[in-house]
Formats: C-alpha cells, structure tokens, sequence
RNA sequence: GGGCCUGUAGCUCAAUUGGUUAGAGCAGAGCGCUCAUAACGCUUUGGUUGGGGGUUCAAGUCCCUCCGGGCCUACCA
C-alpha cells in the first residue's frame, strides 16, 4: 500500500467557480484520489479557499461587510458547491487559517534565516482617496502607446503593450476612479529564488515524465531573459497573514501581510494541519505527509491545476521548500491543464460567462457533470464546451449505453426470475470470452488511470460499458429463455454481476450512480475488482436485489435549447 | 515583439515518440434484435493529416516557410 498525497490547486475565495475552474484542478484530483484509495492506498487529499488579497477586499467592501465575515461566508458556498460535486476532500481549509498564518511566518523566517529574502524599498503607487496602495492593474488610464482609454496599469489590452503604472496618461484609480495618486515608496521582502535557478532548473530537468505543459512553463520562466527573477512576496495590505519573521516582528514591515501567492501554497500543508487539528491528532499525523524526516519520505506527492498556476508551483513554491532548508516533502508529479472554453469563447468569472457550479447542480445531478467533464478534459489543448455535445455525450454515455444496461437486464430479471440472483445452469466459454476481454479492458483503464490520462481512462471505461451490451445481445436471454431457462438465468446471473463490477469501476467518475448500482445489487462494500473471474461471480444465486430507478434521464432537445439561451448572456 | 502549445473524418479526439493499408466515439446509411430509457448489436460511407517545400528506404510524427486557433510574458489570483 502506498501513501498518497494530493492537492487540487486552491479556489480563490472571491465567487462561485465555473466548471472551468472546476475540470482545471478539483474534479480530476478527486478522481485520482477516488481511483487511488478504491486501490487500497492511503489519501491524503487536499483543497482549501484562497482568501487573501485585494480582490477579497474588495468584493468584501460591495457586500458591504467585513472581509473576514465575507470569506467565511463564501468558504461555506463553495464547502457545499464542493459537496455537491461530490469532491472527496479529506480537508477543504482556509489559507486564512490560523495555521496558515504560523505556519507562512515559519516559512518566512527559515527564508530569511537562510538568506533567501532580500528587502527592497520600491516605488508605488497610492491612492489618497482609496486610502491604499493599488496594484498595477487597478489603475487605469490612457494608453501611451495607442490612447486606449481603459488601459491598465501593468499591460493595455487594447494594444497588448506592457506598461508601467507611471507610463499611462490621466492614472486614475480602478477602484474608485479617483485621480488623487501619488507614488510613494515603501519597503517589501523579495523571495531571492534567483539564487535557487540552477537547483531548480536540474530538478525541473529531472522530470521528464511531466506533462509538457508543465516543464515548458517552468522552463520558460527559468530561462526567459535573466532567467529566474526575484519576487515581491509582500504586500501593502490589511487582509493577509501579518509579515512576521517566524514568531518575531520584522522590524521595518509593520502593517504588511505577506503576498497571496507566498501564503496559498503554505495553505496545503495548513490545511492538513487543519485537518490533523480537527481530528484532534497531534502533531505526527500531518507532518507524515509533509516532512520527509518523519514518514514523508515514502509519500507520493500529486498536484492538480490550470496552466495559470504553474509557475508558482514549478518555482516559488519550491523555492520556498528548498529556501527552507527543512526537509518538506516537494511535489513528485505536476499534472496541468488546459482551459475550457464555453460555447465559442472563454469562460468568464468578471464576466459571468459560462456555466458556474451552483448553476450547473441546479440543472442536473453531480455525476452528468463529472462525466462529461472528465471526459473532454482539457488535457492536450484548450477544449470547449458546447450544449449539444453535452447533451449528445450524457445522452449516449450515460443513459443509453450504461443506464439501459442497468435498466435492461434488472427489468428482465424481474419480470423472468423475480428479484432474486437466478439460480441454475453455469457460466460457459461466453462468459470466460467475457471476462478475457473486460480483463484487457480493465488493464488499460486502470494503466490510463495511474498515469492520470483523464480522457483516455474515460474511455475505456465506457468500453467496459459497451461489453456488458454486446454481451447481452449475443447471449440474448430472452431468446434463450424459451427454450432453455437454466441457461438463460446463467446469463442473466453474469449480468446482473456486471452491473456491480459496473458500480464498483465507475465510482472514481460517477460515484452517486455508482453507489445506487452497488446499493441495487446489495453489493456496497464490494472492493475494486482484482481478479475478474471472482468479481463476477460475487453475486450469489439467491441473493436479493432492487430494480433501480433509471440511473440516467436524457436531456431533451427543448431542455438543451432552454439552458441555451437561458447561459447565452452573462450572469447577473 | 518573444516563447510555448495546437491544426488529423461533418463533430470530439487517438495514433506505442520515424515504421504495414492513419484509428475510436458521436452524427449519417443499411441490416438485425425486441429484454430495455425508441434503448442495444452487427455492417458500412466518410481523410491529399491546414497549404507549400525539404530530410529520409520510410513523415501525421523531424526541418523550413506560410495560414489559422490558443496560452504565457513575472503586481489578478
């Protein structure tokens, strides 16, 4: 049994996630960790919010409330929209956390201790009338280069030319509009990461099982221009963890928080001490995940995310373990996606384009998502969701091929034998012919499934499915049932334990129709199928069962021509 | 501007990393079945692998070039 830790890169707090988001990172990490402990391994599976910033401040401040009480509130909806979704979090935590805190001011102090920060005094903008330093991209203006009036402070999207704060004519304040600024300086601690480049490079070299869209990133940001640059990691903020040099102030940076992207990766080591904390464990039972000095060591260590986040995972987060000089575990395989598109074009959260979490489980059940969704995983290029191909896909897929599957053979067994496995007659070299096949079947599925190839293990999977109808149509029990009703309830017997295999395989996609079919054939505790011939013949004749309602319904025509236009426009 | 990814059947994607006649699913056509959610099975049509050039015994795969799509470019997170 191996130890697995896996971490789905973190939802910032601000707003409900769309299934963008949602397919970039948490749903294949879930699947991973379903897989992986369906295999009998130990999981550790990690999420949390990213709290932290000023568009938490911000999004705070049009509610109307304290950024505090905001976070928590959107933590619990994006808790329950992760329920919903069925994600199998063992903790879904808070980079605000109190351990998040001790544990980023821990860092920072072995960085520092180690001679890994550096402290610049930098020139900024500030907002008189906001009260507040503004990021580059909260300052609008005129654009130098081709007199866009909307350009932003750090690159104007009319003309795509990076600009300074400084270059752009008329700055005013994003936030407020207000024209009241002035630069000022102020003093920030950088991550010298620069001094890591050649550590970091020949470990980012070492990888040459990652994805391409992983090492390609990494590299490029390692070897671009100057290669590897220092990074600011604080922030003149109020909402974040306070700049603290492990337990002592830091003299010089009162009434700085550390910068977002430094504490939200400390966050997945937190949040397993969150987790440990709620368990009350001590102490050992999340430093085994995370110190390879006290169990860590044999710890496979798996990181879910976008192509946006790789950077900070390919390099600063490591710069931050290795700067430590502790023995932290670091990541041992980077699994990155591409985007989802919607319809024609980009998923939007400014812009409430697209399909979002709470919407999608208003319209239909977790399972014709998840489906879906892992299946056309954006793993090669950018993918996109239309509604047809939605509905064409969940239609064939799910309903067609293995809910009639289901439906089909519980309904004749009801209707031929009653709702009891069928007694009689015996397995013959149909049936052996069968389990060969599902047995080459399954070797592939479980293969894509190690190797986290999302769309591959998809389908084959619904390969699997398709066996359990060509099957039913060469054997044809109800044919067979005329003449011979012991051979037919052999058929039907092999059958109805198909359905279990069915639901004991599927779960790491469909959990909820995977339970209902195990639950229907009295076969919930049954274990991932290692030896096919045995999983088979688990069902015993005699045995009770249910006949399920429909584990599918079809999306009609009207419904997908309803949600449509119902999504065409942007989210009010 | 620079870098990276990508373009394969009407649609969504494969192709063991240069090796037989480029394969699946969906959609289309034909046939079969009647247990089932009009579902299922079998057969089948469909490709100058974006265009052009090159290297090679051999190119979807490598090189050059042009065209199209996308991402990143370090203060959004």
């Amino acid at each position: 049994m191996a130890r697995i830790l896996i971490t789905s890169a973190i939802p910032y707090i601000n707003g409900i996630k769309h299934l963008g988001n949602l397919v970039g990172s948490q749903l294949p990490a879930d699947l991973y960790a379903r897989y992986m402990r369906a295999r009998g391994h130990e999981v550790m599976f990690i999420c949390a919010t990213d709290e932290h910033g000023t568009p938490a401040e911000l999004a705070a401040a049009k509610a109307s409330k304290p950024v505090a009480e905001y976070c928590a509130e959107m933590w619990q909806v994006q808790k329950d929209l992760s329920d919903g979704f069925r994600l199998s979090f063992d903790k879904f935590g808070r980079s605000s956390s109190e351990q998040n805190r001790r544990l980023t001011q821990y860092f920072a102090g072995r960085l520092a201790e180690n001679g890994f920060i550096e402290e610049v005094t930098e020139s900024q903008v500030y907002s008189n009338a906001d009260g507040r330093f503004l990021p580059d991209r909260y300052i609008e203006g005129t654009c130098p280069n081709c007199g866009y009036d909307k350009a932003r402070g750090d690159q104007c999207e009319n003309c795509t030319k990076q600009l300074d704060p400084t270059d752009l004519i008329n700055p005013r304040s994003a936030i407020s509009g207000s024209t009241d600024l002035e630069v000022r300086e102020t003093k920030h601690l950088y991550l010298r990461q620069s001094l890591l480049r050649e550590r970091l490079d020949k470990w980012i070299s070492s990888k040459t099982d990652w994805p391409v869209l992983t090492t390609s990133i990494a590299k490029k940001w390692l070897h671009d221009g100057d290669g590897l640059q220092d990074r600011g990691i604080t922030r003149d903020l109020d909402w974040g963890v306070p700049v603290m040099k492990g337990e002592e102030p830091w003299p010089g940076m009162e009434g700085k928080v550390f910068y977002v992207w430094f504490d939200a990766p400390i966050e997945y080591i937190a949040a397993t001490k969150e987790w440990s904390d709620g368990e009350g464990l001590d102490d050992s039972a999340w430093r085994r995940w995370w110190r390879t000095d006290e169990g860590a060591e044999n710890v496979r260590y798996v990181q879910f995310m976008g192509k946006d986040n790789v950077p900070f995972h390919t390099l600063s987060f490591p710069a931050t373990i290795i700067g430590s000089g502790d023995p932290w575990k670091l990541v041992d395989y980077i699994k990155s996606f591409n985007y989802l598109n919607y319809d024609g074009g980009q998923f939007s959260t400014s812009q409430g384009r697209g399909v979002f979490m709470d919407q999608a489980l208003e319209i239909l059940p977790a399972d014709y998502w998840r489906w879906w969704l892992l299946s056309h995983a954006p793993e090669n290029s950018d993918s996109e969701f239309t509604w047809e191909n939605f509905q064409a896909s969940v239609n064939k897929d799910l309903a067609d091929v293995l809910g009639n599957f289901v439906s089909r053979v519980t309904k004749f067994c009801r209707s031929r034998f009653g709702e009891e496995v069928p007694k009689g007659g015996a397995y013959g070299p149909g049936e052996v012919e069968v389990i060969r096949e599902l047995t080459e079947r399954m070797d592939a599925y479980s293969a894509h499934m190690e190797a986290i190839e999302v769309r591959k293990a998809s389908a084959e999977l619904r390969a699997l499915w398709v066996i359990g109808n060509e099957y039913l149509q060469e054997a044809a029990p109800w044919s067979v049932f005329k003449e011979d009703p012991d051979r037919a309830a052999a058929i039907i017997r092999f059958s109805l334990n198909l359905i279990a295999f069915y639901g004991a395989v599927s779960a790491p996609f469909i959990p909820d129709a995977s339970a209902a079919m195990l639950e229907a054939m009295g076969a919930d505790g049954m274990g991932w199928p290692d030896d096919m011939e045995a999983a088979l013949k688990g069902l015993t004749p005699g045995r009770a069962f249910t006949v399920p309602e429909n584990l599918f319904r079809k999306i009609s025509d009207e419904e997908r021509e309803d949600w449509q236009s119902r999504f065409s426009g942007v989210r009010t």
